[in-house]
DNA sequence: GAGGTTTTGGAAACCGGTGTCAATTGAGGT
DNA sequence: ACCTCAATTGACACCGGTTTCCAAAACCTC
């Protein structure tokens, strides 16, 4: 069975003192005096005691939990969101939970609504893209429970959001290739409706227009972020009669996608065709040639994420609201042919 | 703040009986007359009562949850993992909560001894590599916390064990490519201790030796679940005088690091080198050409070892203890070369 | 030193369930 | 109708914390 730990009246008998007084010692409140808290650490330290989470999450009603909520299929970024929050609650009494939703299912807000009614987390971390859906943030309020969206624009104050410049990384890697000498850039887009590929072609526009480029609309696909969309956009540009010389895609899969549509059209990689992704994806290194792509700091957004859940009001806010991508240069791109 | 849910007294004041009562309804007690239960359900339905968990959490001295606990920084597995086991709880009033350990840490036992008491989970599934480990166990079973343990071969009792028979799905992969007319076949290894490594090591011998051929050990090279050791191994296998004409490698990210070693020297897959992993992670198909690879049933045994975890005592038993994994016909594979 | 204000500590209630055990009810036997 | 015994049901303590309310002690101010 459970063993039998130290309880807050072992504590107290053991310094003297009343259940309400080590309770303020383990809540740090103001009011209790200097001596009083040293006699009742040292008691606590002495036994070992650790107070009973379930205890408190019955009078708080709250549990000592981080919920990760998400509509977001993608393997490696939530395995890199899951390590940044569990970063963010190491050495805490806090615990993470996952809890995936159906962003088309018309019961969304229902499902969430009962999660947070069964667990009661502590707070919630909000994932893209369903972290722009302003239904859940009522929803959050009304239950008083924390929250934290991630995002790749600021849609909410600095205390409960942690931002990518998404825009800004792109335009540097388009520029990128501009300076390498190309003229025919694609673009693969996300998924219409998601925040990060409107910024991402917001970006690529950006910097083309800053070239004096045009913006080029037969060298814009659409896409959904999976691979096959790739693929199809892919082999959808080289097929023409004037094909670009370089792509940029919203993510990595794709642009795996548009490389494998190169291979498969006999185009090399990079010395007829340079390519650009987004995410820096474990992928992207073991690809051949390597991906040239946009290094997304998800781990440190998501350990900010949960840090800013967790401060105590007393505690200094945690600055890290804007996390800044990185272009990472590897093989896939090239100047282009004379 | 948090809505106001009605409590088991106010079903209690509503049925005309004690809070008890209620209470045995809601664990369907079997000491309960047929009539008392009918009027205790219809006011729970009529008033949309939940009981709180944080309350039976504390009286029961568990939560309703589901704890993953892994050693395993593979991705695709994770999410795979995780959404086995959602949909094994799904529906239920149970919740998941992850929580990786550190294989090496020499206080990886201490850790999760924390974690238990902490969070003291309904249950929890245990991951290969360190579900072998027979220590964590010992640690449960003095909980009094229900596990499950996800593995290769069979350690456990069934209710205790889900199990994947890698050691005969190998047979069948390396069988393949010897109908085929391979015989120079070679094998990239899994690390050492890891008990997949050793079935499918097992599986590989076993196929050989029962087509005749020797087991040649130059043509059998270590490695450790990684990429990059994939392209070591794939490297030094194919610069000898004598390279192999097909390798099975214990996972699909070291066939994949095979499979770009082979391009590196100019080696064509299929027509020179077959090549064979073992997951059937997305991966596996998005590389050119597409891996032929073992299907590791991965969702289906963390949906198993969850409902093992939360079936009454009185259910029937889940009987999914062994699920099979099946062999990926896809690009990579072909005759060897006349 | 009286009177008023601020700290500090304790008793008891409360969060919302479950476990123990005794009281009540009901069926069957004579 | 009365007794016995098993099946139901309920009263009350308890899980381990937090919160409310109040009294005692300490600290000022004049």
């Amino acid at each position: 069975m459970a063993t039998n730990n130290p309880t807050i009246n072992d504590v107290a008998r053991l310094a003297n003192v009343s259940k309400k007084t080590v309770s303020r010692v383990i809540n740090k409140s103001p009011l209790l005096s200097e001596k009083t808290r040293a006699v009742v650490e040292q008691v606590i330290a002495d036994i070992g005691y650790v107070p009973n989470p379930q205890a408190r999450a019955l009078a708080l009603r709250h549990n000592f939990i981080i919920a990760v909520i998400h509509d977001n299929p993608n393997a490696q970024f939530l395995v890199k969101v899951q390590q940044g929050i569990l970063e963010g609650i190491e050495d805490t009494e806090f615990g993470m939970m996952v809890q995936p939703v159906n962003r088309n299912s018309p019961t969304v807000v229902d499902s969430i609504r009962r999660f947070l009614d069964l667990q009661r987390p502590y707070g919630v971390v909000l994932l893209p893209p369903i972290s722009a859906n302003d239904e859940l943030i009522d929803l959050c309020r009304s239950y008083g429970c924390r929250y934290v969206r991630l995002a790749s624009v600021e849609l909410d104050t600095p205390e409960h959001m942690v931002t990518s410049n998404d825009r800004e990384a792109v335009r540097d890697a388009v520029s990128y290739l501009i300076e390498l000498g190309h003229r025919r850039i694609a673009l693969i887009e996300g998924p219409k409706g998601f925040l990060s590929a409107n910024e991402r072609r917001a970006g690529y526009e950006e910097s083309m227009t800053a070239a004096g480029l045009a913006v080029p609309p037969e060298l814009i696909r659409p896409g959904d972020y999976t691979f096959e969309s790739g693929v199809a956009a892919g082999l959808s540009l080289l097929k023409t009669d004037s094909p670009p010389t370089a792509i940029f895609a919203a993510n990595d899969e794709m642009a795996i996608g548009a490389m494998i549509a190169a291979r498969q059209l006999d185009i090399d990689v990079p010395t007829r065709l340079s390519i650009i992704g987004f995410d820096d994806t474990p992928l992207s290194s073991h690809v051949w040639p390597s991906l040239t792509t946009v290094r997304w700091p998800i781990v440190g957004m998501a350990r900010a994420a949960a840090r800013k859940l967790i401060a105590r009001p007393g505690d200094p806010p945690v600055e890290e609201t804007l996390l800044p991508s990185t272009l990472m240069k590897r093989g896939s791109v090239a100047a282009p042919a004379a």
